[in-house]
DNA sequence: GTGAAAGCGCTAACAG
DNA sequence: CTGTTAGCGCTTTCAC
């Protein structure tokens, strides 16, 4: 049971430790019937090879590390991150591969975490969550030779691969919506604009008034944090310029403005329209429903881990660039089953 | 830069392997002289020991595992894992451990998982969440000689070494908070029963009624799953029976009750009272704002990691129980500021 | 198709 | 205090 090694397994099943190497990872040169017999000794004695002994003889470990930046503060207050991991996970599973998981909180946590994850050959990969601009650890990491892919475009995308969604193309269709909705003084909460997410969200909010030929009044923009409280407060700021609709660049942040709104004694969508980003699990167990553009996260994680295996066994170049769809999801917020 | 080895650091400050070991590993046995010149080319060089050679030679990785059965569904939909997975990770980094992340999520995952972190010696402990009675994946690591913490009791707990809150007590707190204010018809949505969690919380609820000469009535006690929807339908199912009071063993479920409410009408608090269980950032940030017994998680993380450190390097013997407090928070949904 | 042998890079006695 | 010497358990040429 414990301990065996390939040597005793070698041993058991009277052929060499090579053989059984080859048995165990599958390679062709072997016949039938050694393959056979070693097998059923492996499989009688309960035999696993040690990994720590085939990384260092191979050079590869089978695993890649997932790292959330300083900058992405969001993990346990919005479910963005954890629905990515479990795509991450999931993918990780069925490639045999084990995942790493790097919490980057403080700038301690980032000079421990830098070392293991980008020397020292542990790991064979990394996943990097976008986060702010001049993030450290981001650059850092990106400086490194290690195989690595980023989710969420990064400012300086050169020789990075990279997995997104086209955040213009989103943000213009909520917008869009709440424009052919009728609406008037349409506002937005935007994320922070020191990430690709804020700047591209706000970009799409600012063509879609502009292509329908509306003039974009900076009174009605503000920029929030990506949380509830983010949210709740630039709506606060908000208030006073009287909008009748609001794109919130997430759901989360969606979900403070209506608080806002509803402390303010506004009725949702009668006084005030929102449209969210996301597509959260809280955006369909609210009351109202929240309308919102939803994005394909779980799916972002599988695509991470397909797209760094391809690196890894294939080579860093050239850059691979994955782009996923948008979709709008018409509930109750938008006013859309009132307006029409 | 790439792949400088021990032989290399040892031949450029002139000394042996062996003792840039012992300078790498804070060994004593080092004259300072010696120490500083091997520092120094350590420093000039950007040199990392390469973790698996020494995992291989040590037979210690130093990397521990977070095991999330397949019966913990709610990864994403409730911020406990998340905020559970954060206080993991940053003790681990405090110890300069490495975490490894195993989300369980079908039995494929099952078979692929366990022989990987209960085996090959990766890892040197594991975390393991709580889950249903019965859970394959816990039963088959706990058999397993690997170090292992449970987070929340399990329920067979001889020979486990677990850390948890006292939910009887915790639930106590909150139905009795409820009487207290005088309410007469206190409900309950209790978690799913197959869980510890589940069964002590509706065990307080059970010994404050009774402790306050109040007799149960089973009409008024709904199981549902941990989620926003499990509260939602227990409550409607409870509706009929009239509550004027609510402890959810959830905050998650208990937004889901008062959505549930909501929908049939009904003022909170001033027609049904609600308490919940967690204390997640969520209850704070609602409207109206939840009341709760907020338990520890963060700690819990901080806990289990210490704890299995202690185990891994002070033997599996005498089983640790650690035992954390929680503590009544007083909102609106309770009605406490208008009853009283 | 199979075996022998040389490492992968490090730790840990054991000498000295 | 420092160096020498075995391994740790596996992969991977290279012969046969």
């Amino acid at each position: 049971m414990a301990d065996l090694t390939l040597e005793d397994i070698a041993k058991q099943a009277g052929v060499s430790r090579s053989t059984v190497s080859r048995v165990v990872n599958n390679h062709p040169n072997v016949s039938d019937k050694v393959r056979k017999r070693v097998l059923e000794v492996i499989e009688s004695t309960g035999y696993h090879p040690n990994i720590a002994a085939r990384t260092l003889a191979s050079q590869r470990s089978m695993m890649i590390g997932l790292v959330v930046p300083r900058s992405v503060s969001s993990f346990f207050t919005d479910p963005y991150l954890p629905h990515l991991t479990q795509g991450i996970a999931k993918r990780c599973n069925q490639h045999n591969y084990t995942l790493g998981l790097f919490l980057v909180g403080t700038k301690e946590d980032e000079e421990k975490i830098l070392p293991r994850v980008s020397r020292s050959g542990l790991f064979d990969g990394v996943l990097v969550q976008a986060g702010h601009r001049g993030d450290q650890v981001i650059d850092r990491l990106v400086q490194s030779t290690i195989p690595l892919v980023m989710v969420g475009r990064p400012f300086n995308p050169e020789g990075i691969s990279y997995i997104d969604v086209d955040n213009i193309e989103g943000a213009f269709k909520a917008v869009d919506h709440l424009i052919q909705l009728g609406y008037q003084r349409i506002g937005t909460i935007t994320g922070i604009t020191k990430s690709t997410v804020g700047v591209d969200r706000l970009e799409g909010y600012r063509k879609a008034l502009t292509e329908r030929g509306r003039v974009v009044d900076d009174t009605l923009v503000e920029e929030g944090v990506f949380t509830e409280e983010g949210g709740y407060h630039a709506m606060q700021r908000l208030l006073p310029a009287k909008p009748d609709a609001i794109f919130a660049a997430s759901d989360i942040m969606a979900v403070g403005a209506i608080r806002a709104a509803q402390e303010a004694d506004l009725r949702i969508p009668d006084d005030i329209a929102f449209v969210g980003f996301d597509d959260i699990p809280l955006a369909n167990h609210r009351y109202p429903k929240l309308t919102t553009i939803r994005q394909p996260v779980y799916q972002f994680g599988f695509s991470a881990v397909e797209t760094l295996i391809d690196l890894i066994e294939n080579g860093k170049e050239p850059t691979r660039h994955v782009m996923m769809g948008t979709e709008l999801i018409i509930r109750d917020t938008c006013g859309a089953s009132r307006r029409k």
